[in-house]
DNA sequence: CATAAGGCTTCCAGTCACTGGAAGGTCAAG
DNA sequence: CTTGACCTTCCAGTGACTGGAAGCCTTATG
């Protein structure tokens, strides 16, 4: 399989499948004109990898994760592991991102939002609060 | 005002600044020492650009809300509008990192978490679903 | 057989917003 | 005079790609 036919067939640019051999996620054979040629097995990874990276695991995480899925002996404890921290991170940012929504909705629902100079926004910006929000 | 007092008084870190008077968000004036001279002003500006980023404001939304700070003549529509389309990116991100959180939950939940090797995280990332997870 | 289109190769640079570190100049205190 | 804290510039690295240039390879058509 050529680059093209593994990009189609796992949905990631064939520029992101040869940053992943480069970083060594990815190890395929080369045929007599240079190109790379792609086993089921490597098509495989690369789904995997796909798959990880779409459930936002870092590069690092999807390495951890790929060795654990190629070990016979592996045990499902350290791959919930990887998973229950990436959870953890994950629900941080959403708390993160609400508290920002929150205290944006508050300045964007008192701007008035017409020509005239006068902005809230700025004015929280400015630090001249008159007790809008207490971000962070 | 050296770096280190408006470091300290808006909370950005001296490289930060510096970077900032890279990219021409401050113009901090000159000694003869060669060190940079902060006037009241330009810790006013750090100090807005400290909160507009600590609200998740692009650079570029920051250079562009500071000029509207700065512009006597600003119409409050133009802030409210970049405040606006910044609060919509962060709901949908909050929407998509939901799904994911629901998934992963999901996938943490069922996998037991022993010395065994058999994990449905696994399962999931290769594709072998069992009508698991319907993400993206 | 020539050629054109499309696919493949490598390599370099850019993204965003910093951050770390090296090498060296300046200043205030003891 | 020395120490240590502060300041300077410059270069490189982060994560995970992405864009583009220059050039080789393959396949289909005239």
């Amino acid at each position: 399989m050529n680059i093209g036919d593994v990009s189609r067939a796992s949905g990631l640019p064939a520029k992101t499948i040869r940053y992943y051999e480069d970083i060594g996620l990815v190890r395929p054979v080369r045929g007599d004109n240079g190109y790379r040629d792609f086993s089921a097995q490597d098509a495989h990874r690369l789904a995997f990898l796909g798959r990880s990276r779409s459930l936002g695991f870092s590069i690092e995480e999807c390495r951890r994760l790929m060795s654990l899925y190629e070990d016979r002996d592996r045990s499902s404890g350290d791959v919930k592991a990887v998973a229950a921290e990436h959870l953890d991170r994950i629900s941080e940012k959403i708390v993160e991102l609400q508290s920002l929504k929150a205290t944006l909705e508050t300045l964007v629902t008192r701007c008035h939002g017409d020509e005239r100079p006068d902005c809230p926004i700025l004015d929280d910006l400015a630090g001249q609060q008159d007790e809008t929000a207490p971000h962070r």
